[in-house]
RNA sequence: GGCGCUUUGGCGGAGUGGUUACGCAGCGGUCUGCAAAACCGCGUACACCGGUUCAAUUCCGGUAGGCGCCUCCA
């Protein structure tokens, strides 16, 4: 039975699906530039979200938005466009840089070895969606028009704060100068965006008969409502979603349908790098790549996120990166020593339910990769591990039994002949084919060295 | 100002009202042609103050520190 922390409730559940068929929907990367280590972190949490629900029988239909519609960037008032920005740095359009982008994170997706979702919904391609929920919420009197484009009255929707414990009042004496211009409530939002005339803008849509496009937020209730037919199963996040665009996805979906989005919710704090938050102007963002060129493959890094649990504030360092990237070398050589003993292969009892039971605890990780340190396991153990995690340790360790033994054969003999020279020469031999040769007590054994 | 997270040995990181995981790194030993591995052992970790208790790292209260979000960053 997996339990799990809702946010919305503020308290640890037992996981029950409203159907057969889980839905979960994913809030996705905004494809204007290449994602961090940080974002990354997030989505193999919820890999291991998806592939504990798996082993627990459940079947899955996930949903992953990519948010390749151009939004407004933080800080700049000159309603420049992160995407149009990033079109212009690279002289490329808007959608050959979302394109180009999607890619690059599909790519370290399927090198971290992460289960594909069912759908992956492009915010472009639900435009019409978005113009559709904006006239239905119009018609339930949730929104009004300013000059720059539709809201949403927050002060229609009485749970408004619920979600995320938000004080209004609060909000509204922290609000900075001029941020609320024509707006109603301080936690108003857009759901529809004017582009008024002379205004760059090469993404846009007809909508009242002038050009727009859709609020960020309106996205990801659109998506769920058409693709998974709400109200959905679990939907994750990372934790600065919680007061603004999970809160405001809420409303969204009430003004929409009058019910719930989501039964569970789910957030993931946030990485820090060498103690601080992952930021452009810290110089301190990595990405996949940049840890490969220091010698740190996706799986080290995946390793390195499961080592700690989803809800806790994670601090990346290299040195504990290291830390992670021995402890799989030992895994793998474990899986070594299972092909090379084969009473191992046919231990019976094998020890993976207590591994499934400790992520089925909230997903506590840490917890369950302590008992694969100490658990005595079997080759059936590690594939189901592999299943678990998706760590590829099988994969990553093929049996070299054939190769090696042969000639671990002629070292011995060598070395019984007390000829040295020539089994040092043998054993160099295999290292440099990456195989370690050990003499034990009970006679030579290989391992992998890297 | 509001919301929230967090403080465990060199670095990570679980957990528990009493016997204190686990990994990495380090040190010592056994073994060994050498090397490595393996195995054994070691370091007296639980921010601080107070309370409850026979007993607190674990519960309660307070203090201090760190961090994040509230700004279209997971």
């Amino acid at each position: 039975m997996l339990k799990i922390y809702n946010t919305a409730k503020r308290a640890l559940e037992d996981f029950k699906p409203i159907n057969k068929t889980v839905k979960i929907y994913t809030c996705g990367p905004t494809v204007y530039g290449y994602q961090h280590i940080g974002n990354y972190a997030s989505y193999i949490y919820w890999d291991l979200l998806i592939r504990t629900l798996i082993m627990d029988g459940y079947k899955v239909k996930r949903v992953l938005n990519f948010t390749d519609v151009g939004h407004l960037t933080s800080d700049a008032d000159s309603g420049e466009d992160k995407l149009e920005k990033g079109a212009a740095r690279e002289g490329k359009d808007v959608y050959e840089i979302a394109k180009f982008y999607g890619d690059d994170f599909m790519r370290n997706f399927k090198a971290l070895n992460l289960i594909e979702p069912e759908i992956i919904a492009h915010a472009t391609d639900y435009v019409k969606d978005d113009i559709k929920a904006v006239d239905k919420m119009t018609d339930g009197g949730f929104t009004y028009e300013t000059s720059d484009g539709i809201y949403f009255d927050t002060s229609k929707f009485d749970h408004y704060a619920d979600f995320a414990k938000l004080d209004l009042s609060g909000l509204q004496a922290g609000a900075r100068v001029g941020f609320s211009d024509e707006k109603r409530q301080v936690s108003d939002f857009a759901v529809w965006k004017f582009i008024k005339p002379g205004e760059k803008h090469a993404m846009r849509w007809d909508y009242l008969g002038r050009p727009g496009y859709p609020g960020w937020h309106l996205e990801c209730s659109t998506i769920i409502e058409k693709e998974l037919g709400g109200p959905i199963d679990i939907h994750t996040g990372g934790i600065d979603h919680i007061p603004v665009h999970h809160t405001n996805e809420i409303a969204q979906t009430y003004a929409m349908t009058g019910r719930e989005l989501a039964k569970y919710w789910l957030h993931c704090n946030f990485i820090t790098i060498d103690g601080e938050k992952i930021s452009k102007s810290l110089g301190n963002i990595y990405t996949l790549d940049d840890l490969a060129k220091r010698g740190f493959s996706p799986m080290d890094f995946k390793m390195w996120v499961l080592s700690g649990h989803y809800q806790g504030t994670r601090n990346f360092t290299f040195e504990s990166l290291a830390g992670a990237k021995e402890r799989r070398l030992s895994w793998r050589n474990r899986i070594a020593e299972c092909y090379q003993n084969t009473n191992s292969l046919n231990n019976k009892d094998a020890s993976f339910g207590q591994i499934l039971d400790a992520v089925n605890d909230n997903l506590n990780s840490p917890k369950a990769f302590a008992l694969i340190d100490t658990l005595n396991l079997n080759l059936k153990d590690w594939q189901n591990i592999d299943k678990l995690f998706g760590l590829n340790l099988i994969e990553d360790s093929p049996n070299l039994n054939d190769v090696a033994n042969k000639t671990i054969l002629e070292r011995e003999i060598a070395r019984q002949a007390k000829d040295y020279e020539k089994a040092d020469q043998i054993r160099d031999e295999l290292a440099n084919q990456g195989i370690t040769i050990k003499d034990t007590a009970t006679g030579p054994i290989w391992q992998y060295s890297k």
